[in-house]
DNA sequence: TTGGAATGTCAACAACGCTGACTTAAACTG
DNA sequence: CAGTTTAAGTCAGCGTTGTTGACATTCCAA
């Protein structure tokens, strides 16, 4: 119903689309969504009593190995004494190294150890498993769509990191 | 430069959207845009020392007046009791109320006070603006995509209940 | 009238944000 | 070289929001 009315040949599209309900809508979808994007990996974190900020951080390591503790502060988008709780757990638990910089020896540069690259690819499965599912429901086209929307709606400076993670990734 | 590799004519497009790369970075968008979708909402609730768990609840009470504390439950898909904290503050707060049901006087209702429709409409204003620029930046086909991929990736019975409150709305 | 459903409450706990204060070590700077 | 800044770590305390478990109340329905 909502995709018929705002694809036809009357010119409505562009007046339509940013009414305050179909902007509703994506707030709810929003919401929704988010819930259904965390819980494959929620279900084994709960297992070993880790949460989600255990598995951000093992992400953005497994990412960005060998990147800083500040700079996993600026992506997480946290406080040091937040992250140090979850790193201190996750170095002990024999998940991740911490390794002093050599040009600098104030930083520690964090790596995944194999059991840390082992979780990271359990979590990463499921989730990708769901994503892909998502995907290939909706279409290669609905995915271009979904990314532009999602980038538009991150701050800018979050944009950037996203963006330079895409960059390096790929 | 991924959008330019997948739309080409050699066929790859419904090959190479669902790499592991591809999909890694749909985690990384929802992520980064999800802090962006709350962090405005986020700053007026920090300013009443209210929780993302108020804002929800507000939220789906104004979509949804009269619904009762078991709907409630289901949709934000928390405890009983963890939704009964946040409730008891927005009452003793006079923001929501809380009615005995008629039929079944077990039954509470909730409904949003004039009080609690005003902080509803400035929580919404702040998240809909931003919920705006970014289907103006993105635009309609972006947004169909958007919403498309969004749905799929939902639990079938969030699906449900978000499809549900869709069709009440429009 | 008895069983079960809906609601609410109390207590305890955990995850994970936050602030503030402080230490250590290294690097930079005048 | 002395003083400041930076990176990281730590301790203490607090707030929100999720969880379980136990229990009381109310009321519908078989």
């Amino acid at each position: 119903m909502p995709e018929g009315r705002s694809g036809q040949g009357f010119g409505g599209e562009s007046l339509l689309f940013l009414t305050d309900e179909q902007l509703r809508q994506g707030i709810e979808a929003m919401f929704f969504a988010y819930r259904g994007f965390t819980a494959d990996p929620d279900r084994i974190l709960a297992e070993m009593s880790y949460g989600r900020a255990h598995h951000r951080a093992i992400h953005f390591i497994n990412r960005a190995p060998g990147t800083t503790v500040n700079n996993l502060l600026t992506i997480l988008g946290v406080t040091k004494q937040s992250l140090n709780r979850v790193l201190r757990t996750l170095i002990s638990d024999g998940l991740v190294e911490s390794r002093v910089g050599t040009s600098d020896k104030r930083e520690r540069h964090l790596f995944l150890t194999d059991k840390g690259a082992a979780l990271e690819a359990a979590l990463s499965d499921a989730q990708r498993a769901r994503m892909r599912a998502a995907y290939k429901d909706a279409g290669p086209e609905a995915v271009q769509g979904f990314k532009k929307v999602l980038e538009a709606m991150m701050d800018a400076d979050m944009r950037r990191a996203y963006t330079k993670l895409r960059e390096s990734g790929a």
